[in-house]
DNA sequence: ATAGCCTTGACT
DNA sequence: AGTCAAGGCTAT
């Protein structure tokens, strides 16, 4: 388990995760993605992607699909304009003061956390890069949707970086930290904002209104159309809905990253104080905390969530948050081949005999039911689509009681349910009762869940749960609504 | 086409 | 003179 503990503080490429060079075009990234991104704006490359624009892009997939690694590239905020149009070698851009400022916040960060050592909630909301102090009603009113994000990019300073703004600089009351993983929608991709602080370098290419009638290159607006918009050609008819929801999932890559840095920040301010160093179990509800954030993110983003009111959204968060977390291990373990190890959310592998030995019986048993679960979802090949419908499942729950719009939380569950049987129709017409089997693997999954309500609940009446707001609220809140 | 290494040159 | 992000070169 101390492997946990040595969580690099490196930063990674938030295109493919791989380690970064420097910073290149606006960002931190590699040297893979930076001559990528060069060769892609100089020669004016137009790329397609043969499966659904949804690839995902880490270190060893990058170069499968460069139309959604360029994708990518604009997303997290790689810049068109740093590219220059005249090939000048050398010399310096005016993104120089943006990559100081973005250094000295980072230096900063570092500094104040190891100042607060790990009372964490006495960081200033702004600096704290993840939110270890938040509560979920003070998360759930507050951060914007994706709608005023937009507002929000479109009305930025316009001395604002977009690697300030991630940072939360710009953050809203109510500790909240918008972060390059919150996927933009592609209707508002981030190099459609206006108020861009520097002018093209690439004038000829890329400015959107000054070539009407340019024949070679594609504008701004071009792109938006011809890179996001949604591909019809796909050999299944699929659910959309289902559709929807795989476009609507998080970057997993992003996500590690920012919990690894968490952890890594964690560990600095074990070092550094004489505070009794976290005991594994105290790490992993670290973890499951930080996790805990980004469900409760991702939920914020689901246009079926949006549309209820924040005491419903509470109420269906307060009753599956276990289930997510556990659904969310499990998937992970899913599609982790080895069969001796865990694999964390952190990327980091941890043998499974020395976890069951370590743990008591009650966590071994609750270790041991997850492996059970993972080995049959496995033997049905459990898809990532099948998932992401899961998770709708358990968190538009029926059966919450005392629901202002129980109707409309019925009517949800009642969709997805039926998108997913059309789906596993569709793409397994072979296997006829899939899909009952999985609802079965379902409600195994909600056993799992109780238990680990359970055992946390037993372990926080001991005072051994660390502090984390999060996972503490939910554990309070445990089941009130059912 | 990719990606690691090299050269360049404005800025400190 | 040193730094470091641009572009360039070239094996793979």
């Amino acid at each position: 388990m101390e492997c946990i503990y040595n969580v690099d503080v490196e930063e990674l490429c938030p295109v493919c995760g791989d380690n970064v060079s420097g910073y290149h075009y606006g960002l931190l990234t590699c040297e893979s993605c930076k001559g990528f991104f060069k060769r892609t704006v100089q020669n004016n490359k137009r790329y397609t992607c043969a499966e659904r624009q949804e690839c995902k892009i880490d270190k060893t997939q990058r170069k499968r699909c460069p139309f959604c690694r360029f994708q990518k590239c604009l997303t997290v905020g790689m810049r068109l304009e740093a590219v220059r149009a005249d090939r000048m070698r050398g010399g310096r851009n005016k993104f120089g003061p943006m990559y100081k400022r973005d250094r000295a916040l980072k230096q900063q960060k570092k500094a104040l956390n190891r100042e607060s050592g790990l009372k964490m909630e006495s960081m200033p909301p702004a600096l704290s890069s993840t939110l270890t102090d938040c509560t979920l009603s003070s998360i759930l009113p507050n951060l914007p949707d994706i709608s005023s994000t937009k507002n929000i990019l479109l009305n930025m300073p316009s001395s604002t970086t977009s690697t300030e703004y991630e940072q939360g600089l710009y953050t809203l009351p109510g500790c909240v930290s918008m972060s390059s993983y919150s996927p933009l929608p592609s209707q508002y991709p981030y190099q459609s904002v206006p108020c861009r602080i520097i002018k093209s370098e690439f004038p000829d290419h890329y400015a959107s209104s000054s070539s009407p009638g340019s024949t070679g290159g594609y504008t701004y607006t071009d792109q938006t159309q011809t890179m996001s918009s949604p591909t019809p050609h796909t050999g299944l008819d699929l659910p959309a809905l289902v559709l929807e929801f795989v476009r609507c999932e998080q970057d997993e890559l992003l996500v590690q990253s920012k919990i690894s840095t968490h952890l890594a920040l964690l560990q600095e301010n074990q070092s550094s104080s004489s505070i009794e160093p976290l005991s594994s179990f105290g790490l992993m509800c670290h973890i499951a905390d930080q996790t805990l954030f980004f469900i409760v993110e991702w939920a914020r983003s689901c246009s079926f969530f949006k549309e209820l009111k924040v005491g419903d959204q509470m109420k269906l968060l307060h009753n599956c948050w276990s289930e997510l977390l556990v659904l969310d291990y499990i998937s992970r373990q899913v599609h982790h081949d080895e069969h001796d190890t865990i694999l964390l959310i952190t990327g980091q592998k941890v043998d499974l005999t020395s976890v069951l030995t370590q743990a008591g019986v009650t966590l071994g048993e609750l270790v041991r039911g997850a492996q059970q679960l993972t080995q049959r979802l496995q033997e049905l090949q459990l898809d990532c689509r099948e998932i992401t419908c899961f998770k709708y499942l358990i968190l538009f729950n029926p059966d919450v009681k005392l629901l202002e719009n129980q109707e409309y939380v019925g009517n949800v569950y009642h969709q997805v349910n039926g998108a997913l049987l059309e789906y596993t129709l569709c793409v397994y017409p072979q296997h006829v009762d899939r899909f009952s089997q999985l609802l079965q693997h379902l409600r195994e999954l909600r056993a799992l869940s109780t238990q680990a309500e359970d055992y946390l609940s037993y372990k926080h009446l001991n005072g051994e749960v660390p502090c984390n707001k999060l996972l503490i609220e939910m554990l309070h809140a445990k089941r009130a609504y059912v």
